[in-house]
DNA sequence: CGTACTATTGATAGATATCAACGCTGGTGG
DNA sequence: CCACCAGCGTTGATATCTATCAATAGTACG
């Protein structure tokens, strides 16, 4: 089903009755394939659907007046691109495919009919909350940690977003972003962040090639990265995903 | 009423109806007195009541594993300190009064008393909606905008916010922070905020000294800090306070 | 086989941080 | 009342970090 990866999403913060699972397979969606660099929502409009990203990778984006551009945030499959359509007029950004992605629009009143379900709203509340606190944490990475912590910091908050969506395998995931996106991602210069990624390398700590990550001791990315995972807000639920996974052994875990 | 603040605050997203009003001004209120320099709300724990800032001013701030501090947002009489309680376990960041404050508690059950009534829950959630964007927009003046161009472009947005709730005078209003709260917010060292600060004065652009805030050219700040002020979301409702308001003659604003 | 785009590297320039010193202010205790 | 102290603001000198420039090479793609 399309709406698996909503569900895998929305179950990391909780688990689901039965009969909201069933509502969720019973939808009938409508998707839509984006290229990988079009975008798929643009700042000031107001889209009539709600979209949400199933497959590929996506990236909410600001473009400065002086031509630079900011990726605020990434969208990965079971994330909503504009949940807020309902409440805020028109876009204050831009969303477009890193990868190619499939998308689905969900007409207005399904997302109505799915808030009206008291799990799966609290749920989706759930989720918004946290994007709220991961860009609290993304202020706080750009604007207090060199460029080396910084890239070792966001790969480590990919890991644990991948990992709730099964999507990391062999300590390596997809990671389909150039250099530049990366730059843009962390403010930072292209040039630095290609010799920052080579001071990670160099460290054991994780290799970035090729649109894949490949996570070579997670501990030690944690450790330089000052990365500490609660504003995740994981813990409760998947105390496993918090924890380690790495060659260290860790029975519980 | 010790609320006004917050009905001011809502408003500025739309009207609110009579009886919502009155609902408000009926709610019995137990208010705190927190001294400047005083946590409201540490990491880690889990608040019984939600906290709204009556007077005064707060801030968000998280604090790094290598002893470094970010601010994260500005909290300004009529915000949540918390609202999220209901959701999330524990807070992932703390909050701390920057000038002496007035706070008030309300018990979970007001809380879902107010978001009963659809016009007030609106409201908050577009409050909310509104926090989120505004850390997008952080994110991108701090990964993106050299110093000077970063502390402007805060300024401008403070100034907006203190219109919504009355609180500029004269192109003044007071915020009453260090230079060293306002390193921390933009991610510069003291000193270079200092420099800044000259810069911008200089420039005859805005004057901050002694906790208060003179802009001297609303216009010229805001190309400074190259500030579109539709993340705020405040275009609908209150066309007057997105444009200009300075000496400049704009006819239609 | 060009033509982009991406990655990489070294050299240099520019921005920002750190260090150090000083003055100012408000409070505090003698 | 005065001496002292702590926090804040200011400034200049220096160190470090990051950006920019330039060149090269690899790769995908038409």
């Amino acid at each position: 089903m399309l709406l698996d990866v909503l569900r895998k999403r929305l179950e990391a913060f909780g688990a689901l009755p039965q009969e909201d699972v069933a509502f969720l397979n019973a939808l009938s969606l409508q998707s839509r394939l984006v290229k990988a660099g079009a975008d798929i929502i643009r700042e000031g409009t107001n889209p009539e659907d709600v979209h949400l990203v199933i497959s590929g990778l996506a990236c909410r984006y600001k473009t400065l007046q002086n031509g630079k551009r900011a990726i605020v945030a990434y969208l990965l499959p079971g994330d909503f691109c504009d949940l807020h359509v309902f409440i805020l007029q028109a876009m204050d950004h831009s969303i477009s495919a890193l990868a190619e992605c499939i998308v689905v629009k969900l007409p207005r009143a399904t997302i109505l009919s799915m808030l009206e379900r008291p799990a799966v709203a609290r749920l989706l509340l759930m989720a918004t909350l946290v994007d709220e606190a991961t860009l609290r944490e993304w202020v706080t990475n750009i604007g207090q940690r060199p460029a080396s912590e910084r890239i070792a910091h966001l790969f480590c908050e990919l890991y644990l977003r991948m990992r709730v969506i099964d999507a990391v395998k062999d300590h390596t995931f997809e990671l389909p972003i150039t250099q530049s996106e990366l730059a843009d991602t962390v403010g930072l210069s292209i040039v630095h962040v290609n010799k920052s990624l080579r001071k990670l390398r160099a460290a054991n700590a994780v290799t970035f090639k090729g649109g894949r990550l490949v996570i070579t001791d997670i501990e030690l990315l944690k450790k330089l990265g000052g990365f500490k995972s609660n504003y995740l807000h994981l813990d409760d639920v998947l105390p496993s995903l918090v924890l380690d996974s790495g060659a260290t052994t860790r029975p519980n875990g």
